[in-house]
RNA sequence: GGGCGGUUAGCUCAGCGGAAGAGCGCCUGCCUUACACGCAGGAUGUCGGGGGUUCGAAUCCCUCACCGCCCA
């Protein structure tokens, strides 16, 4: 057998995966009669880049979907893509303006064809980049929101929502941003604090005496162009008497009443506001109450309309400085606050969003958030990590109807449609709900007449709300969503909770009856080494298929889940993968090291006998690792299961199992011996590679391949359930006191300069019967495998004589010679006494424990058990070292 | 303004009622026949400040300070 000494990921990483993939291996089999496990994936937009975030997804979601396949369950992982309205939109509009063109140049329908070439090239990418991440999805189910499909499950939502009244069609404050020229939901809009101003403007009360008038505040001038009012609350001393009377509106000239409402918050600037309803949601609300105009003076291209006088066609920010400057030259500037608040900003663009008054379709979203709200209180849907369930529960108590027409070409058309003739309109004027349906109208239902269809297209998240049903065939009662609805777990980041998971359930509610999913983990955000966002203009982006280049997609993958900590964004450093990386090369050793001991031939499982205690101790180790395994991913902290399988391959297996097998193995050992060493160096690699498999795939399959007696592959492996508690306390405690031993010893020789491999001479006492045993009987042979002995003695007492170096371990203590080592007693006793003063500190810490008078009573048995075993281990220590120490003054 | 997190070794973070931990970094030795992507040894912490509950607090409660996120 020949093993490269170095793993290498570019070699087997692509062969594996076509190997899995080609053999049917990630099929989901409805007739398998295994009980099922699903977990749809959160589909990545088709704008075509994999990022650090699908990285994160792909390798938790493949760990649950990769473990509980061998686990034996009908596992599917069901792949897709969004469409991503605005986002490709916007994506393939600067494609195009790279050719000079803008999409309004080929019109609607040779836009729409352009973006469908577009996907075709793009679209596909990023799933060939997810089987780079060893992603292994049902890729025969794969799908796409603007399928045929899934568009008929839009069309059908859109239908039922709309017949039942639960979709209409309104003129309303929305969020309005100028550059991608659409209304966007709240959720769209990102709120930045900003820097900003507060302007202080005298309005001159009308008939009144020079200077007399009322001073509101705003942090946007430019719209009191468009004041039709101005507010105060109405139990306002300093303003009562004016309410009813009119102020004359500056440089408009136009003459605005003052209103009493109570919505003014007194206490905020001068405790009178102006108010604009066509700019503001707040005074859009006030006008409706109080009966006022809408004067647009911003129009939606993010310039001044008609309606603001002189600034006229200039943009909305410039328009903003001119107005201060002429309201600072005529004297109506009364004061300039520095101010920060809240600006509303694009998701997609960045623009500052524009509050503006437009005709668009509305989702009430009362009547689907109360059952929402119930399941998750209930129960039914679990949210993981718990405090996000508050945040859910929180945003769905607050929240309101979703605005979900937007006005882009990319996306699922509103199936809504408007009378020429008779004026009968979809969603207003409706009173049959005829003019929404299945089918595309020809003709007028009222009047016969001709009709045109409404032009907008959904929001991208209308679609993806359906999208755990309707992936698997709704509104179809097909045998997938039978089987596979609902599914097991969404996975996703926290970010969209709101945006999708809030979202499918309530659809999936409102369309199926039941929750879509069982639990939802949400995984942190993954940030630069230093832990800020990462970002284009920062420059910190990191590329995931660069790190797989560099590091290796198994590297990868343990990384990003040993650094997800439930409810902790992820601060990803390449120092950390390069760390991980190395992890896959000592795997890789350790692995090589036993296939070229054990060979191709399959070992026979040694009589019970047979087993040493070391051999005992691993197996029973090796037992807790997978039940840690498994109990820690149950409750998707992969961390603690990361975590676990690292330090049991290094730490336990390789740091001493390993090592101490070589005496096993040893020519002088006898057959018997040799057989069981094999067999549990065999056992114990096999099941390392079960459990790491769904973590590393491809390193794990790489190697198991080459195990004695491994069959197919190990993706259909059976995982290892391991037995928690069931090892033996009283060895496990045996072989600590021997690493100790092993440790004190290495130390003795590091501290003296003798060389690891120099081998010396050693006595050793053990503190008692059991400690002897373990040593005397049990690991002579390990001992000088750990440590170069050039001899041995297990004795009663030591007796010191010239030459020899003490030391003292928790259940031995030692003295050891080195042929040819000086021995330099002032460095000596300068070790002791450091190794002395520590000891007694620790005998000191428990003694203080046990003096505590309630401590004994109040305490439980086993805590108290413990201090005083601990306790007097550090005062036998202590009074070693003591002697130690006396016998070198001496 | 409302809510939610966080503050533990130089850095990134575990631990969340019973001996202060990991990885990386740092220091000192080693090519010891699986691995230098390695081996062995070592140093490093008033667990943000203050108060309380408890036999016992990094861990629970109160309070203050600072940092971050979400929603208005």
């Amino acid at each position: 057998m020949d093993i490269p000494k170095q793993y290498d990921p570019k070699a087997c990483e692509e062969r594996w995966y076509q190997h899995w993939e080609a053999s049917g291996y990630f099929k989901a089999d409805s007739s398998s009669g295994k009980p099922p496990y699903i977990i749809v994936i959160p589909p990545p937009n088709v704008t075509g880049v994999l990022h650090t975030g699908h990285a994160m997804f792909v390798t938790l979601q493949d760990i649950l979907i990769r473990w509980k396949r061998m686990q034996g369950f009908d596992a599917l992982w069901l792949p897709g893509t969004d469409h991503a309205g605005i986002a490709t939109q916007m994506v393939v509009s600067k494609e195009l303006e790279k050719e000079g063109l803008h999409r309004r140049d080929l019109g609607r329908d040779e836009f729409i064809q352009r973006v469908w070439e577009w996907r075709k090239e793009k679209g596909d990418t990023i799933l060939l980049q997810l089987r780079r991440l060893g992603a292994s999805c049902d890729w025969s189910r794969t799908r796409f929101t603007l399928d045929k499909d899934l568009s008929r499950a839009v069309r059908k939502a859109f239908v039922d929502l709309y017949k039942e009244g639960l979709i209409y069609r309104g003129h309303y404050m929305i969020n309005w941003c100028p550059k991608c020229g659409t209304a966007l939901s709240d959720l769209e809009v990102e709120h930045a604090e900003t820097q900003g101003h507060l302007w202080h403007v005298r309005y001159p009360l009308q008939g009144g005496k020079e200077g007399e008038g009322v001073v509101v505040a705003t942090t946007r001038p430019e719209t009191m162009l468009g004041d039709t009012a101005v507010a105060v609350h109405p139990e306002d001393p300093r303003y009562k008497h004016l309410v009813g009377k009119s102020l004359i509106l500056p440089i408009m000239g136009r003459l605005v009443p003052i209103i009493a409402d109570a919505m003014v918050d007194r206490t905020f600037g001068t405790g009178a506001v102006k108010i604009t309803p066509a700019h503001d949601p707040n005074d859009f609300e006030a006008g409706k109450r109080h009966h006022l105009k809408e004067i647009q003076v911003i129009g939606l291209d993010g310039t001044m309309t008609g309606n603001a006088g002189p600034y006229e066609g200039q943009d909305r920010f410039a328009a903003r400085k001119a107005v201060v400057k002429r309201l600072e030259a005529e004297g109506f500037l009364v004061k300039v606050d520095g101010h920060t608040h809240a600006v509303g900003h694009c998701q997609r663009c960045a623009t500052v969003v524009e509050p503006a008054v437009s005709t668009q379709w509305f989702l009430k979203i009362g009547p689907l958030a109360e059952p929402a709200r119930q399941a998750v209180e209930r129960g039914e849907v679990r949210i993981i990590p718990e405090h996000w369930q508050k945040v859910y529960l929180n945003w769905m108590k607050e929240i309101h109807d979703w605005c979900i027409s937007r006005q882009i070409w990319w996306g699922h058309r509103i199936p809504a449609f408007y009378c020429d003739v008779c004026g009968k309109a979809a969603g207003t004027n409706d009173p049959d709900r005829l003019l929404v349906d299945m089918e595309d109208l020809d003709a007028c239902p009222y009047c016969g007449g001709t009709v045109h269809r409404d032009p907008d297209v959904l929001d991208t998240w209308f679609s993806s709300q359906l999208w755990p049903f309707s992936t698997m065939g709704w509104p179809d009662r097909t045998e997938d969503l039978e089987r596979y609805y609902p599914t097991t777990v969404l996975e996703t980041g926290y970010d969209i909770l709101f945006f999708w998971v809030a979202r499918m359930i309530m659809a999936g509610l409102k369309f199926t009856g039941r929750a879509p999913f069982r639990d939802v983990f949400l995984h942190g955000l993954v940030r630069d080494a230093k832990g800020r966002k990462m970002s284009k203009t920062l420059g910190n982006v990191i590329d995931p298929l660069e790190l797989i280049d560099l590091y290796g997609a198994d590297a990868v993958r343990f990384t990003l889940a040993i650094l997800t900590v439930p409810g902790t964004d992820v601060a990803l450093d390449t120092k950390r993968m390069e760390g991980y990386r190395a992890f896959a090369n000592k795997l890789w050793n350790a692995g090589r090291f036993v296939l070229l001991q054990v060979g191709e031939e399959v070992p026979a499982r040694p009589a019970d006998e047979d087993l040493s205690y070391w051999d005992r101790w691993i197996l029973d180790e090796c037992d807790e690792a997978a039940a840690r395994v498994n109990q820690s991913l149950e409750g998707y902290k992969f961390y603690e299961a990361s975590d676990a399988l690292y330090h049991f391959v290094w730490h336990r297996f390789c740091d001493w199992y390993v090592e101490v097998s070589k005496a096993g193995l040893g020519k002088d050992a006898p057959e018997s011996r040799r057989q069981a060493t094999r067999w549990v160096l065999v056992h114990v690699l096999d099941t390392i590679l079960r459990l790491l498999h769904p973590f590393m795939p491809f390193i794990t399959e790489e190697l198991w391949q080459l195990v004695p007696g491994a069959k197919g592959s190990l993706v259909l492996a059976s995982f290892p359930a391991g037995a928690s508690g069931s090892s033996d306390p009283e060895r496990a405690e045996g072989i600590e006191a021997l690493m100790d031993l092993v440790a004190r010893i290495r130390n003795v020789k590091a501290e003296k300069g003798i060389a690891p491999g120099q081998p010396v001479d050693l006595i050793v006492a053990p503190a008692d019967a059991e400690a002897r045993r373990v040593l005397q009987d049990l690991s002579q042979d390990e001992l000088r495998v750990l440590v170069r002995l050039s001899s041995l003695e297990v004795t009663q007492a030591l007796n010191p004589e010239e030459g020899w170096t003490a030391g003292v371990s928790a259940r031995y203590k030692f003295s050891l010679r080195a042929p040819q080592a000086a021995v330099d007693v002032e460095g000596e006793k300068k070790r002791i006494a450091s190794e002395l003063k520590k000891a007694t500190a620790e005998r000191d810490k428990f003694a203080a424990k046990l003096q505590s008078p309630s401590f004994a009573e109040k305490a439980p048995a086993e805590v108290v058990d413990k201090t005083r075993r601990l306790q007097a281990e550090f005062a036998r220590k202590v009074v070693e070292l003591e002697v130690a120490l006396a016998r070198l003054a001496s």
